[in-house]
DNA sequence: CAGACGTCGAACCGATCGGTACTATCTCCT
DNA sequence: AGGAGATAGTACCGATCGGTTCGACGTCTG
C-alpha cells in the first residue's frame, strides 16, 4: 500500500525523518557503511521520496552534515551563554558540555571531521571547513572577552584543545579523562595569555 | 603475459609493492574509496597474487595500518632521539617534524584515525588505540624527563594537542600555523608543570 | 468532485563490489 | 633437467551499489 489510510500527508516532516535516520546511521555506521535502499528500509520511505527530497546520497549526506554543523554549533554557544559572564566560567562550560557527550553511549567523535576524513571532497570537506571556523569564532570570542594578549593565538590554540580531545576521547582514553585534561590545558593556556608580564 | 620476462621473482618486494600502493591510494581516497580491482591495476599486480599475500581487503587494511603506524611512530622517535637531552627541545622537535608533514602536499591528517573514522571495528579501531598508545608513551617520557608535576597528565594533554593540530591542520589552517600554535601550547603546559608552585 | 501532489512498493538498470578459479607462463631451487 | 612456487591475465560468481521508472493509491487544495 502506497501512504499508509490515515497518514497526514507532510513532505517537510517525511524530509526531517529521513534526515533524521540518515543522521544517526551514518554516524554510526560511516557515510560509505550504509546503502540506500538499507536506509530507506529504516525510515520506512521509499526510494522515490528520499531522492525527491535530496537528489543524491551526496545531496542527503551534505544536507545530513549541514544540520548537524548547525545544531551542534547552537547546542555550544548555548551553554557559553549560560555559562554566566566570565570567560573562565564559559570555557569550563564548553569542555564539560564535550565531556558530557564524550560520555553518551554510540559516541563515534565529531560526525562531520569523521565525514570529512572519508570523503576528502564533495560536501564534506567544505562542512567541515566552516564548522570548525564555527568553533574558532566561539573560542577566539572567549578569548578576547577574557582580554588575552593574542586572542587569535589562543582561539586557535583552544580549538586544537577542542578538536585533540575529541579525538582522543574516541580513540584512547582509558580513564575518560579527556575533556577534563583539555579544560586544565584551556584553562593553564588562557591564565598566561592572560597575565600581565605574558611569555611569547 | 604472466610474470614479465626478466623479472626477478620475490614474493617479499610484491608484498611491499602492493603495501605501498595501497598505503598511498587508502590514504588519498579513503578505503572504500578504491576498489581491490581497481588497486591491483595501479601495483601491476594480478588479484590472486593480492588475496595469496594479505587473504582479503580487510587483510590489507589491515597491515597498511600497522605498517604505517609502526613507520611513524619510528620516525616520531627518532626526531626526539636527535634533539637532544633537553625536553623541551624534544618537544619542540615533535611539533616542528609534524609541521613539516602538514605542510606536505597531499597531507590529508593522520591515516590511522581516518581509517578509524570510517571502520569503527576491524581492525582499523585496534591500530588506532595502539597508535595513540604510543604517541601517548613518547610524550609521557618527555614530560617525566622534563620532571613535570603530574607525568601522566601533561603526556595526556600533549596527546590532545597532537591530534588536535592534525584535526586543524587537515580541515581549517589557512595560516598554517597549527603546528606553531600547538607547539608554543605545549612549551607553556610544560612550563606550566615543571613550576615549583604549580597550580593545579 | 477533480486535478495536483506525495508516497509506497516493486521492478529494473548498468556498474561495481569483494572474492574465486583456472590457465599459461615465468623464475627459482635442487 | 625437472619439479615447485609465484605471477599476470581473464573470466566468472553472487551480491550490492546508486539511481530511475512506473503503477496503485492515498491526501490535499481548489
Amino acid at each position: 500500500m502506497p501512504v499508509p489510510k490515515g497518514t497526514s500527508l507532510d513532505p517537510a516532516r517525511t524530509r526531517d525523518a529521513i534526515l533524521a535516520a540518515a543522521t544517526e546511521i551514518f554516524y554510526r555506521r560511516g557515510l560509505d557503511g550504509v546503502g540506500v535502499a538499507e536506509l530507506c528500509g529504516v525510515v520506512g520511505a521509499s526510494k522515490e521520496t528520499l531522492y525527491r527530497h535530496f537528489g543524491s546520497k551526496d545531496g542527503l549526506i551534505g544536507a545530513v552534515l549541514d544540520e548537524r554543523s548547525d545544531r551542534i554549533t547552537r547546542w555550544l554557544a548555548g551553554t557559553v551563554d549560560t555559562a554566566g559572564p566570565d570567560p573562565g566560567d564559559q570555557l569550563d562550560a564548553v569542555f564539560d558540555t564535550l565531556g558530557g557527550w564524550y560520555a553518551e553511549p554510540g559516541f563515534r567523535g565529531c560526525a562531520i571531521v569523521n565525514a570529512a576524513a572519508q570523503r576528502h571532497d564533495s560536501p564534506a570537506l567544505e562542512v567541515a571547513v566552516r564548522h570548525l571556523g564555527r568553533y574558532l569564532e566561539l573560542l577566539t570570542g572567549i578569548a578576547e572577552r577574557a582580554g588575552a594578549a593574542q586572542p587569535a593565538l589562543l582561539g586557535r590554540q583552544l580549538l586544537i584543545l577542542l578538536e585533540g580531545a575529541t579525538v582522543v576521547a574516541d580513540h584512547h582514553d582509558p580513564g575518560a579523562t579527556a575533556a577534563e585534561d583539555a579544560k586544565r590545558a584551556a584553562r593553564a593556556l588562557l591564565a598566561q595569555a592572560t597575565r600581565k608580564a605574558s611569555v611569547t
